[in-house]
DNA sequence: TGGTGTTTGAAACAAGTGTTTTAATCGATT
DNA sequence: AATCGATTAAAACACTTGTTTCAAACACCA
């Protein structure tokens, strides 16, 4: 059986799987080539070691988290009214949806924050001024979607948003052991209640 | 010098201090004596091991964690006539508090985090039962604050109002680097304000 | 085909890990 | 003072980690 990949396609894809799985610290080298099905030299020779491979991949990913946001807001100020409930409402399920189908994609997400609060490198891995660069654009969609609203409502709002969202990854097992599924339609229309409803008690 | 604490109470200080700092992968055995001015068999000579060292460290904070938490109800109660916003104010400045002045309890809330992504034992070293007993008490809390929300409302109420605080918690420096300082006394107000107005969104 | 630079694979390496061993030390009791 | 269990300390152990070595295999081109 012949591999239709390249190796460092294969690797990267390996790296992918086994660091948003278990992160940087509970993946060996061994797992990923293992899963790639090549040699442990393979990832120095390609990519000059562990962490610049884990690095690649990472911005990788967060790349094209970012584009998703600029999509979404570009969509909601497309249509013939745009609504704050519209913007959250896309985010939202953005990120249920990955919960519900992709667990790959949410764990992509726990990587993030696995960086927020263990970063492993000296360079910050997460490149803060791309980072602040999305959160600006949200920011001042928000201003422009909730009248009234200052800029530090705005990204009080997005602060706040976002935190509903972890905490529905991180704790959505938990809970529905007590109270059935979580990640419903139902679900999703209130936690835009709650944010929406939130956002605006911040507006003048 | 005379150590006045006994071998292992120092051992869970020192346990304490760095595995909240850097977590269980991020601490080593012998980071963790040398901190407690002790040799390396002593972890194994009175806990049997790192692991249980952890565990014991980890639940006793945890345990301190609840206590609070239950307190802040009685508290709300007790007063003459109990609102949301006093016990979300109470819970949020809690949570500010620690952040401010006690970088090392925060790194408590982040330890927690971690063990919720990346469980390190085969039986759950967060005891799901306390830990949802602690969540029915606020739950119900709120349901006695707020007229016309159902449990499923006051349950999403908690679990966002916790995602606001972890977003805080993980995210206020990056913050802070475009708007200033973050945990003033203001934020705490609109937090609140956040937190309460998404609460009774969900409400009938 | 022969040669050249690239890629691969098995093994070894150096450093770090948690744990165990073994002997020395301490402290209380007889 | 002698004894005996509890505690401590240094060293060694067994294992895993990321990385490197070096020779074999490969791909490409003259």
């Amino acid at each position: 059986m012949t591999e239709e990949k390249s190796v460092s396609q294969r690797l990267v894809d390996a790296a992918e799987k086994c660091f948003c799985e278990n992160g940087y610290d509970g993946t060996t080298v061994r797992e990923i080539v293992k899963e790639a099905n090549c040699n442990v030299a393979a990832v120095n020779y390609h990519f000059g070691g562990k962490d610049k491979l884990y690095i690649e991949m990472f911005r990788k990913h967060m790349a094209e988290l970012f584009a998703k946001r600029k999509k979404v807001i570009k969509d909601v100020f497309a249509s013939n009214e745009p609504t704050l409930e519209m913007l959250v409402a896309l985010i939202a399920e953005d990120v249920i949806e990955d919960l519900k189908h992709r667990p790959h994609a949410s764990a992509m997400h726990k990587m993030l924050i696995r960086e927020m609060i263990d970063p492993h490198f000296e360079e910050p891995i997460l490149e803060h001024d791309k980072f602040v660069e999305m959160e600006s654009q949200v920011c001042d969609a928000i201003s422009k979607l909730v009248t009234g609203i200052d800029n530090t409502g705005a990204m009080m709002g997005l602060f706040s948003m976002r935190g509903v969202f972890i905490s529905m990854m991180l704790f959505h097992e938990i809970y529905e052991l007590e109270h059935g599924k979580v990640l419903e339609i139902n679900t999703v229309e209130r936690l835009v209640k709650f944010i929406c409803a939130g956002i605006r008690s911040l507006a003048k």
